[in-house]
DNA sequence: GTCTATAGAAAGATAGAC
DNA sequence: GTCTATCTTTCTATAGAC
């Protein structure tokens, strides 16, 4: 595919960039056409409907924010460094995460598939983090609660740090938890 | 105020369960009509836009939520085991938190009015944490990031259990963080 | 304070030419 | 594959009677 598929792209991109911003939901295919600078024609041919756009844009941002958390807990470093890197890592966090915030969707929370895919990012980055924690010696169980609290953590990090407006919130969540795990290592 | 106001209370309970479920962006006054099974007319009467329902709906969301949490940090109890009753609550995860998810309205996140009820049921929230970490003989300092820490994997338990449909993530989110607390504190 | 009727704008989608 | 024009429905709000 060369050059000429260069119109979806371009309404994919504009897609996942008004989703991280308002949503799914209140994200209407004109707010796509403009930011996108592509015809109205054109959406419509390559994305029926509404929902068949959200799907492809939504996928997209998954299989994004999943490469950068495999990048930091499939390294080579040790167990916790990688799960230090994935914790303390720079986040945006007065945006909010991708992929979190559609849990509050409507459009998201309705349309089956596209709940399934926000379902299967979370289950994904809670295995990833679970493996790395049973890595470091602690049971299965033990692995996955507390997998379940890390991820938890940084999905509140960005919730209050949005509320606040305030990205130092979402640094004083992560460290906070990281300094409990650091002081049982001790 | 005698009986006579109760059109206006039952529009502001059917628009707080209307955005606890599907966000304020999203309710339109048809919806909160329908709920409320009160005319057009009273809507626009005692509501004159859309924003001031939200604006009355959610500082009463807010006021509720922070009465709840109030309950359980201000008790006579030890300082360990109201965090214990907080962090540990029995709540309806798979609902999500009615105002965290409103950090992901574009509606509330667009009017200033409304942001800032939501900005301060997590301040408040945050501080009455706080406050009773330092009664636990924390410093200001550890005590406000751990306030963040808890508060943050709360939200973040609400965020996974409705993206997994699963309750018991967030029981997991939450049991993980209070083990690691109480693993201190031997 | 509540009712019915309706206005004006935006939403999501389709039609048919090129 | 892309364009312009248009259709239908829904949204938020207003008008004016009771």
């Amino acid at each position: 595919m060369p050059e000429k598929t260069d119109a979806r792209d371009r309404l994919l991109v504009a897609a996942q960039a008004l989703y991280a911003e308002r949503g799914v939901a209140a994200t209407t295919p004109r707010d796509v056409l403009a930011r996108s600078a592509v015809g109205q024609g054109s959406l419509y041919h390559h994305f029926p409907t509404k929902r068949d756009l959200a799907r492809a844009a939504v996928g997209r941002t998954v299989q994004e924010q999943l490469g950068t958390a495999k990048a930091e807990l499939l390294g080579d470093a040790t167990a916790r460094e990688r799960i230090g890197a994935y914790l303390l890592r720079d986040r945006d966090a007065v945006a909010g995460c991708r992929v979190g915030r559609l849990t509050s969707d409507p459009l998201v929370m309705s349309e089956d598939d596209l709940h399934r895919l926000v379902e299967g990012y979370f289950t994904d980055l809670i295995t990833l983090v679970c493996d790395v924690l049973q890595e470091a010696g602690l049971s299965p169980d033990r692995a996955r609660e507390r997998a379940t609290t890390i991820v938890a953590v940084v999905q509140g990090g960005y919730v209050l740090a949005r509320a606040t407006g305030d990205p130092d919130v979402m640094r004083s969540a992560v460290r906070g938890l990281f300094a409990l795990l650091e002081e049982e290592k001790e």
